[in-house]
DNA sequence: CGCCAACGCAACCTGCCGGTTGCGTTTCGC
DNA sequence: GCGAAACGCAACCGGCAGGTTGCGTTGGCG
């Protein structure tokens, strides 16, 4: 019912698309390729990855559903950026999760009065 | 060629499986059960859970895969924690990921010299 | 104006992921 | 010692994610 609770879970609806998002090789490859250069285009992405251009397109569209990234149209071209915002969503949830744990052992410790291995 | 650089190509391969692990529903909500509760077993998690028994275990060993969690047999049951080493790798992935994201916009305003939206 | 480059759309295929079910095995408790 | 609790193993299944291919559309350029 506390507030911190609520929002945990809350979190916790929102955070899993965004690992999901992560959690392919060649979409965090385009993540890190967008990071590195900045905003680039379609063929840009497509032309050092290992897999088509249309292939590209739909992870760049994973993204997008994800919070992660944003494009917008320059001439014939398709220019994509990152959305960074939603990274620092995925890592305070990292955070959030790392301190819970360790209360959790503090309390747990607490309890057994006796070092864990 | 400069080792920061080799490094981050490293880390890449490495950090896509963590973020998969945590990219599904049930096993974000086993991490975060285990993270406010401390080391439970497979009963336990499965208690509170919407799935059966067995996919829990399927997603533990998942996450076992990934680094994050690791268990050890007390007794009739299967004690499951967390390895948060393996939830700060990711973290610094994406700390990493938004330096250079913020870098990278510098350099590009530095060229086109006019502010972007 | 005609061509090519960059992209969008849609159909299709394949493998794997998440989940269930059934049954065997070990361990605790009485 | 016997039953039940907690778990392991394996087979099975439906759906969707990731990828390719083919073709249509739009915009730049000489």
């Amino acid at each position: 019912m506390s507030r911190t609770r609520t929002s945990a879970a809350a979190k916790l609806a929102e955070a899993a698309p965004i690992f999901a998002a992560l959690g392919d090789d060649t979409r965090l490859h385009i993540v890190a390729r967008l990071c590195g250069d900045g905003p680039l285009s379609i063929m840009r992405l497509a032309d050092g990855a290992s897999v088509s251009r249309q292939a590209i397109t739909k992870h760049l569209y994973a993204l997008e559903e994800a919070g992660l990234a944003r494009s917008s149209r320059v001439g014939r071209e398709r220019i994509w950026e990152l959305r960074t915002k939603r990274l620092s969503t995925a890592r305070r949830y990292l955070d959030q999760i790392s301190q819970q744990w360790d209360a959790a052992l503090d309390r747990l410790r607490a309890f057994v009065e006796k070092d864990e291995q």
